[in-house]
DNA sequence: GGCGGCAATTGACCCGGATCAAGGCACGCC
DNA sequence: GGCGTGCCTTGATCCGGGTCAATTGCCGCC
């Protein structure tokens, strides 16, 4: 949970705002930074953009950024930190639905509800770019490569969500989730290979629909052969071929 | 390649075009009536969407609309029949992602990728009206009511298909498969009680997450205990309320 | 330092649903 | 008619992972 800025800078906040642009070129991390490379950061249309964003946070871990039944008025995208989004059902049972890392964005599945569907809930402290979905719809119609992102987005997280459904044993799934959240941090300029996990055993557990136990057995085992380093949350991959072989059933299909 | 008129005119094809409208209003049962209706019938921007609609079929069963790898040019809107859609792994596994009814939209999910991460297979006679994509995009940059409503299927979509993650138990899930089923049946004026189920037992099941045999014992208990009555694919249900109890935990959550 | 609470690990046992296998039924084809 | 071919149903067996339970380690707090 560490600045990639010199931590002097930041006094209070002590450490997590990411990688941040200046006023003009916003983040370099930013989930919309690439709409804004496609329009020209030049275009007067995109100041818009940064008239509806707000910067918000920081959240502490288990504060909620949405609940569920809130009325939809924004998306989020993450500057730092990681979050969940769940499900509770009457009963109280959490159904985790999904992580998400700095650059990567929040609520686009209450657009059609216009209430969120799902709570999202911090799991470290965590910032946000908070996004007017009116504004930013507004401003999608005049400006295409706003709107292409927008649908690109709504389509890409179409495909992560099919992935989970497949019926694959806990190895290939434990298999698949390390090297998505490796592929996910490696897009946005971390380490591929050694990382942070901010989410516990059981929310792992629970997002794949797996019981905890087995997912510490499925980890201690890939331990036993080498495939990674865990201790505690801090994880390695050791052999990230050998975990593709065995989670490519997922990843692709 | 078949005209939208009274069955009596078109030989071959003898039944199943669905509810119809006219050439200025479209069909009744269209999956963008609503963005129609939104933005008024009369709006000569909306006479651009007849020009980039395409009405195609028939496909039989068996045949495919497009394949894993297509490039991405068009979405669909089924008009009549029932549609799967699968990936198929290297090993030749099949993975049945969603059944689509009259009314409802498949190609959302090609949009990021740019080439179709997946088949869609006709499970019976069936017709379609294609929409040229980037027609589509520059067509929703000028009419909101059309980004909108393409903003909002999209979001639908990833509701749906957070539902089946869940871990539940085999009554369960084919309790929510047929209720769900039944409500998608009603919205487009179809009964919601009586029904044909165009998927064998092993796309069901696939889909489900099963095994073939074990949706055709929970379909027997479910016989069994009067809750349904079943006859090769002609499905009736008997007692909702009770199915409803059972599915519950998934069909909202 | 000692205590309490939570997360993680590990072991023992059990169950739901997968798998294997055997038939039944409806269809089209020769 | 006889036969093959899917599709569906039903029974018998097995196993992966869930559940229950005990233990350990870590960390914050009094």
């Amino acid at each position: 949970m560490q600045s990639k800025y010199p931590a002097g800078r930041l006094p209070d906040p002590p450490s997590p705002i990411a990688d941040d642009g200046d006023e003009t070129h916003f983040c370099g991390t930013c989930a919309f930074s690439s709409a804004c490379i496609a329009a020209g950061y030049h275009k007067p249309e995109l100041a818009a953009l940064q008239c509806l964003v707000e910067h918000v946070g920081p959240f502490r871990a288990g504060e909620h950024i949405f609940r569920t039944g809130d009325p939809f008025r924004a998306i989020f995208a993450v500057r730092s930190g990681t979050v969940k989004t769940r499900m509770v059902d009457k009963e109280g049972r959490e159904q985790v639905l999904g992580f998400y890392l700095p650059g990567e964005v929040i609520g686009l599945n209450a657009i059609y509800p216009e209430h969120f569907p799902c709570d999202a809930v911090a799991l470290d402290t965590t910032f946000f770019c908070r996004f007017s979905f009116p504004a930013m719809s507004a401003l999608a119609s005049r400006v295409p490569a706003v709107q292409q992102h927008l649908f690109r987005m709504l389509s890409k997280e179409l495909g992560t969500a099919s992935l989970l459904a497949g019926d694959h044993s806990a190895d290939e799934r434990v298999a698949a989730f390390l090297l998505d959240l490796a592929s996910r941090y490696a897009a946005r300029g971390f380490s591929a290979t050694r990382f942070h996990l901010s989410m516990s055993r059981g929310d792992i557990a629970n997002y794949l629909r797996l019981a905890a136990e087995t997912v510490s057995r499925v980890l201690s085992r890939f331990r036993a052969q080498k495939l990674i380093s865990i201790e505690g949350r801090e994880l390695e991959l050791l052999n990230p071929g050998r975990l593709r072989e065995i989670g490519q059933t997922l990843l692709r299909e």
